[in-house]
DNA sequence: TATGAATGAGTGTTCATTCAT
DNA sequence: AATGAATGAACACTCATTCAT
């Protein structure tokens, strides 16, 4: 009888460098870029801080690596919703919803983007795949769009980054500011009834928006 | 005989607080509140760095009082509006136009709230007076939601906080995210056509949304 | 009867500024620049780390301070020696027992100008008053030849920056390569017998050099 | 049946030993022991840093081996001038010329031993074989200035040991201080007629001593 | 013989904060 | 009210060295 060994998960770089990466994303998007420590990373990799610089070169070179691969996940995870697929009404519900729910699976995502902008981008500057990325995820959207206004179901005209921009931010902004509209608004933003209505709301604020 | 004069206000309290939230607002905005240096804000402010702890008791309770100015800030101009003399369609457009115009004339109000909620919140709990200037704000919004039923031009049902939310939400998202914006969709987001093109894009979005 | 006060020592940026030069100069004398720790020499100067850098900016900067006021130390101390007043057979050798004794009650100057040499000389640039200082140097030297000559003792025609540099070697590296030079030639370089015979022989080398 | 050959030399341990030995020669001379980094060596030297540690042992054991090598080398050297065949005072500017000439073909020798000296020669301790390579040194040079004598053309009694010394200084001094030197004194020590100018000095030097 | 991965102790530097006046 | 001096803990980053193969 053969035993499966348990592997030594020692010296393999590709998982060090892995580890590495999964405990940057999630302390630079709890701390932000200056919060987070180089140290606390290190330990949470299971890793020596040694390898960070060995695998990264420096803090912000890991920043940036993290982003890259945050965004990448994204638009992957965009690209596998097929919403050819579905008639456009129902692509554009699901995108919404998906993006959503998204979110609220990696709320990592939303505060590296927070940090990101926070120094003006300068940590994704010139990555051809994300812009690759970006593309084909515009072109998405538009073939929707189009489909829609073939259809007769949406008006024409409307602009494809811009239907974007609005779906992510209606649903980005309330759950990055979810903290401080809770004590605003005196409300439990993050209670199961609260996000089903405000998942509502974004649908029926962007079906209003396009159709005809 | 004659005494030779202090020179006055040369120990201002007031002023010398004042400088010191100012500069502590430019930075906390520009760094975050990891980001941000006493030593920097004490020398933007042309003060002592021993004042900061005098007047503020340290950093933490220094970007506390920067985030309840801040907020009381945009209270306090949009209280300014006087939506309620104006017609129900009218009051909500400008709103939305006003929103836009104080993100873009206080960019630093944007990053105080990413900052601030990044560390969920902590900073801003318990503070009385913000929770009564909102209570206030949403009060107006739904007076005008109320007068535009009653007018038969908007539709029935729509939650005052929603609404807000997604009127900060469409300006607020475009604005801090434009860095990464412009890297990814690979268009300008701060210039004057782009500025204009989103602002009707959010007013259409928003009239779409109430209208009856 | 008035007691004369033990000065407290503390709070006083003079003397803590020149307890931090006074270890700075002792450590990158005895362990170059890269050899010599920051940690010490703070804790020689009884003195807290961030002080350096509050005083000094930097490690580097620090080592240059040091450079330039062991320069001017020597050159001060030359200075002093008022050879103007002696023969000039007499005035030389006096400069060439000045620079053995200098070299001996100073042992740090040796290492501290090897250390410069070895980087080059880039902490050393652009130090005016250390240029100063040198060309009166020279003309001393200079003056001293040009009577030695009118009083027909000297020789002509000879170069009292080449003459300075042979002075200065014929003791610098017999005391700077002292270590490799006893385990090399076997006999103890430092003893009292062995410095006298150096001196004694630098001296007649020098002489020799310039005699008529 | 052919077998498939080992590529020759690919692992060449006296090769790998002396690319290691060159490098960080370099390196030590260039950075001084502190300084230099075993990464760049290893680096340098195309090797893997381990090899440094299994053919020498560590940084202060490889520096050892530098050291010792580099003092062979010099001593090695003077033995193929073949001094006994000339003339004593043709001998001696030989030799002055020849440690001239050593010294700016080989600058590495000159920090390598400033160096050593910063370290209190502790790297050199119990070599033998130098110390017989500097004894055979030390009776070449006594044996033209014994024939010197005999010949009329030296004067008697001059320590060679001495003589060795000052020999080396004038040249030694010149070069290893360059940089402050050009800086103080104003003048490029390195241009072709300094170097010129500076060997005649020193050759005059030494013969002003020791003629009769 | 040779190597890439890994490490722990350090290394220069920075920080928010407190002291003494 | 205001200040410059001082501090200790922490920070990003580096190093010589060893491990596992």
């Amino acid at each position: 009888m053969r035993v499966v060994e348990e592997q030594p998960r020692a010296r393999d770089a590709n998982a060090t460098r892995a580890r590495i990466l999964a405990a940057a994303k999630s302390e630079f998007a709890r701390l932000g870029l200056a919060g987070a420590r180089v140290d606390e990373i290190a330990r949470h990799a299971c890793a020596n801080k040694r390898m960070i610089y060995h695998y990264f070169g420096g803090k912000e070179d890991l920043f940036r690596a993290v982003l890259v691969e945050a965004y990448l996940d994204i638009r992957n995870a965009e690209q596998e919703l097929e919403l050819g697929h579905l008639p456009p009404r129902e692509a554009l519900e699901r995108l919404v919803r998906f993006t959503w729910a998204y979110y609220l699976d990696n709320p990592e995502f939303i505060t590296l983007v927070n940090s990101a902008n926070l120094h003006r981008g300068k940590h994704l500057e010139k990555s051809e795949r994300l812009r690759t990325a970006s593309r084909r995820f515009v072109s998405m959207v538009q073939e929707i769009l189009d489909r829609g206004v073939a259809d007769g179901v949406f008006r024409p005209g409307i602009d494809p980054v811009q239907l974007n921009i609005t779906i992510a931010a209606i649903g980005y902004y309330y759950l990055t500011n979810r903290f401080t509209g809770t004590i605003l608004f005196e409300r439990d933003f993050m209670e199961d009834k609260a996000l089903e209505d405000r998942l509502a709301f974004n649908i029926d604020t962007v079906l209003r928006l396009v159709l005809a």
